[in-house]
DNA sequence: TTCGTATTTAACGTACCTGTTACATAACTG
DNA sequence: CAGTTATGTAACAGGTACGTTAAATACGAA
């Protein structure tokens, strides 16, 4: 019961196989079978991972002859960057305070040694 | 069976009930009962969103009296952002031809009128 | 210790996810 | 048309996700 466009599209990112089909097809359009090939699962498991992604907007399909060639299509990572965006902060900070954790250990490290 | 980081991470992300928890703490950290109160559903069900939040290592817990605050760890947002950013180009590609497009639509259009 | 509050765990139901194999469909090819 | 190739759908199984209510646990206070 989820159909937001957002948790749509975090769901088909989760899979690492759904990654992987995308990594491939930003290289340029691919054939199921193609897209299929480098994995050890079977074309239709490969086929309901397309399914996914379609229904996320991730990929479009169009048709050639009896190959439907599959292209990518990264419009709705614009959001998921837009979404991340607003916790750059947060992450930062934590680094931040994770430096400043760190040179506090190096210093008592160096007390201690004298 | 996905046990990667980012997998684990984009699943988590992938439910607005666990998003909305975490817009909540980058206010500042809450207790359990306080992070139930806005949503239509029982103490029990979020107490495992965060449990699931808590295996990504986005929320990290600590104990005060009977409370059991949550705190925001944005530190896997940034592997999520780092991924994002490999597609940029490509949702930026897609939205400046369909600016091309929409400019040659228009042009057709007062092509059309003369 | 006993009670009240905060939270987690247990037990359960329902639905979805992901893979499989077998079969169906679509389009080219002879 | 009959055969081949490419892909999708059906039916099934096992695991996981997410919600519920009831019971257990942890801690503070009287």
């Amino acid at each position: 019961m989820q159909s937001d466009q957002l948790s749509l599209t975090f769901s088909a990112l989760a899979d690492p196989t759904r990654r992987a089909i995308l990594q491939r097809l930003s290289e340029g359009e691919a054939s199921v079978g193609e897209l299929t090939a480098p994995f050890a699962i079977s074309m239709p498991a490969i086929s309901r991972h397309l399914k996914v992604l379609e229904r996320a907007g991730l990929v479009v399909r169009t048709r050639n002859a009896q190959w439907r060639p599959v292209q990518l299509d990264a419009t709705p990572l614009a959001e998921v960057a837009n979404w991340v965006e607003r916790y750059r902060r947060h992450w930062q900070g934590a680094f931040e305070r994770m430096d400043a954790y760190l040179a506090e250990l190096q210093k008592g490290d160096s007390d201690a040694k004298h």
